[in-house]
RNA sequence: CGCGGGAUAGAGCAAUUGGCAGCUCGUCAGGCUCAUAACCUGAAGGUUCCCGGUUCGAGUCCGGGUCCCGCAA
């Protein structure tokens, strides 16, 4: 089968990586390089960096819609099928039907649970044992198609957006084009999503990551994981941003009933007071303009943290 | 030249109007202890990022350079 592959971040490799061995990729669709860092330099997105390395065609238009003779370079190759990971833009109906076959989506929730941008990290923010991937053909609302597939995964309580998009990824591409074989070959029926138990995610942005130190201890070790490494989780310090770069719930053992009254209080040895009477542990933290820095290091640095208040 | 913070002992940080470069931790030696990441005593460890300037005297003031980081995008 002749596959056009939408895709931009590193969720989408594996897939990519999959469907060349079964398919002609005619061409792979993805994001513009974009301005990257302090020093603002270009820097090509993972799928455009692997579709180079295989050798494929490469293609990447600022905008699906607006591109003048886009639509017509995707209709002249001819494609039986598009496959949609993680692209970054919505692909308009006269995009989506072009092929035969076709645009197909792989998302990384259990649909209808969890449409929009952010489902690994909904899963992870909410605690949740089990996630999974959908496969299903896309149509005008945001991932609202019949589906073709679902796949569960467990969530391990260590998982963080990292490791859990690459289980999601490589889980969805070990079956991906076993999926649409048996769509091709009308032995799966697409079936369509429960309208009435969707959920929504949004866009994440830097705001999301900072911490109310009133929410439970692990309700932040569930930001932290969900956030991580982008866009990580933050807080105040003496009118200072202060990354948290790592840490870890305490023990209930280690709690001290009555003493997280003020949520947020700096205790020994780099102990917090988080809300429900919880406490965490602050393992590595970064003060704007400051390097990363182990808590026993900055503990010995700044002998006033302890006892000071994190906002 | 988008905005801003920073570079001082192995690590993290101080150093007042320019005046012997300190603190906590670590390291080493000794002591105490059944024992310990505990406690006590002592020691080692510095080209204060680099180059130049001002000054009797510069970590500190001035000029230039290198590197690191936060924000924004």
């Amino acid at each position: 089968m002749k596959i056009i592959f939408f895709g931009t971040s590193n969720v989408a490799l594996p897939i990519l990586e999959a469907l060349s061995k079964k398919h002609e990729i005619v061409a792979v669709v993805t994001s513009p390089d974009a301005k990257v860092g302090r020093k603002q330099e270009l820097k090509e997105s993972p799928v455009s960096v692997l579709a180079t390395e295989m050798k494929l065609k490469l293609l990447k238009p600022v905008k699906v819609k607006g591109e003048a003779g886009f639509v017509e370079e995707l209709s002249a190759l001819g494609a039986d099928m598009f496959v949609v990971v993680s692209y970054g833009k919505i692909l308009p109906l006269q995009v989506i039907n072009l092929p035969k076959y076709k645009t197909v989506n792989v998302h990384f929730s259990p649909l209808p649970k969890y449409r929009g941008p952010s489902p690994i990290q909904a899963a992870l923010q909410n605690g949740d044992e089990y996630t999974g991937s959908s496969v299903f053909i896309l149509d005008e609302k945001v991932d609202n198609g019949p589906l073709l597939s679902t796949e569960i995964i467990k969530i391990d309580s260590d998982d963080n957006y990292l490791t859990l998009s690459q289980k999601l990824a490589y889980k969805a591409a070990g079956s991906i084009n076993q999926v649409l074989e048996d769509y091709v070959t009308g032995k799966t029926t697409p079936l369509p999503q429960d309208e009435a138990s969707a959920t929504y995610t949004k866009i994440i942005s830097k705001t999301d990551g900072q911490i109310d130190w009133n929410k439970s201890a692990y309700e932040i070790y569930n930001q932290f994981r969900a956030f991580f490494p982008w866009p990580g989780v933050w807080t105040r310090w003496n009118g200072k941003v202060l990354k948290i770069i790592d840490l870890e719930p305490a023990l209930k053992s280690q709690a001290e009933p009555g003493s997280a009254k003020n949520c947020g209080l700096v205790l020994d040895g780099g102990k917090i007071a988080c809300g429900q009477d919880t406490f965490l542990w602050l393992k590595m933290v970064q003060l704007e303009g400051k390097k990363e820095t182990l808590i026993q290091d900055f503990l010995n640095g700044y002998s006033e943290f302890v006892g000071s208040e994190l906002k």
